[in-house]
DNA sequence: CGTTTAGTTCGGTGAGTTCCGAACTAATTA
DNA sequence: TAATTAGTTCGGAACTCACCGAACTAAACG
């Protein structure tokens, strides 16, 4: 049995992180949070149920629904009818991609209030100044960033 | 009556998109979305109902909320009873200050994630090298980027 | 063949959320 | 003083969500 006082305390705390971020059900969460925890080895389903204390049927869905978002993969022992299941190697690589795309919809946003706001509320417009361009171009800067850093991950991982 | 079709559509879109990353209520998102769109005159209780087209008690309910959180301010005029709702003056620092909160969680997330595989798998640790190095760099950076903006933007509205 | 293993699928259930109407309050006006 | 205005508060209806148990399936084993 791998499982700690430690990690079980960790996978809640992660937990709770991954269900803000990733916008996932509590026990979808705990379970992502396991696979980050133990980066190559692989967990089966009876693990995950027992480090959980989840019902079968909730294991069930929630991993499928995990494999299918692509945040968990499994991978099979000859001679061995269960499967092991980890975190996707890609894991991170995909969060910076999820983020990307948040970013890209925020910068739409903006433009289409300062837009509206341009050519509805002119004179206010003038007022509020300087603000939105700051904010856009804090946008376009954290756009860079993630680009570049997903970049020079996909270096090291296909490598 | 200030609401052409155009308004009611980005109240619509906005309001998604702060649901989401504000965790509001659909209807207070809509009504913040109302007072982003309008930033400075400032709309009426009945006004704000009109738009949104919800119940006295939903609009008091979740106003109040929004007031509570600091993203809408009110203020009067002599002679009139009613109060004028409009967005916070300072709404976007505000938002750039709760993502600051949340990049240092992130930060303090994959720390903890890193220190424990460090420690339980050394091993694991070794073959997935410099890719958690590398989203705290990038994490760095955009928390670097946030205080930046933070304070150009202090700048402009202090003075 | 019957049984075990490794899950999946279905029909709830209890908790929580969002919104509403109705009754209320507190200040203002006629 | 009665009525109106500008909200607030309360109780509940309708809905969603996360999870569960029980019955099921499909492959492998004895």
């Amino acid at each position: 049995m791998s499982c700690s006082p430690e990690k079980r305390k960790l996978v809640e705390e992660i937990g709770l992180h991954f269900e803000k971020t990733h916008q996932l059900a509590p026990l979808a969460a705990r379970i992502y949070a396991i696979m980050i925890l133990s980066p190559k080895e692989g967990h089966t389903f009876d693990e995950i149920m027992s480090i959980t204390e989840a019902s079968k049927s909730s294991v069930s869905t929630q991993l499928n629904l995990l494999l299918q978002l692509k945040k968990v993969e499994y991978f099979t022992k000859s001679g061995d009818r269960k499967r092991y299941f980890r975190g996707n190697k890609m894991y991170l690589k995909n969060t910076l991609e999820s983020y990307l795309v948040n970013i890209s919809e925020e910068i739409k946003i903006v433009e289409k209030i300062t837009t509206f706001n341009a050519s509805y509320n002119p004179e206010k417009y003038e007022k509020i100044g300087k603000v939105p361009m700051i904010f856009k171009e804090y946008l376009l800067r954290q756009e860079e960033n993630l680009k570049s850093t997903i970049t020079k991950i996909s270096e090291i991982q296909n490598k």
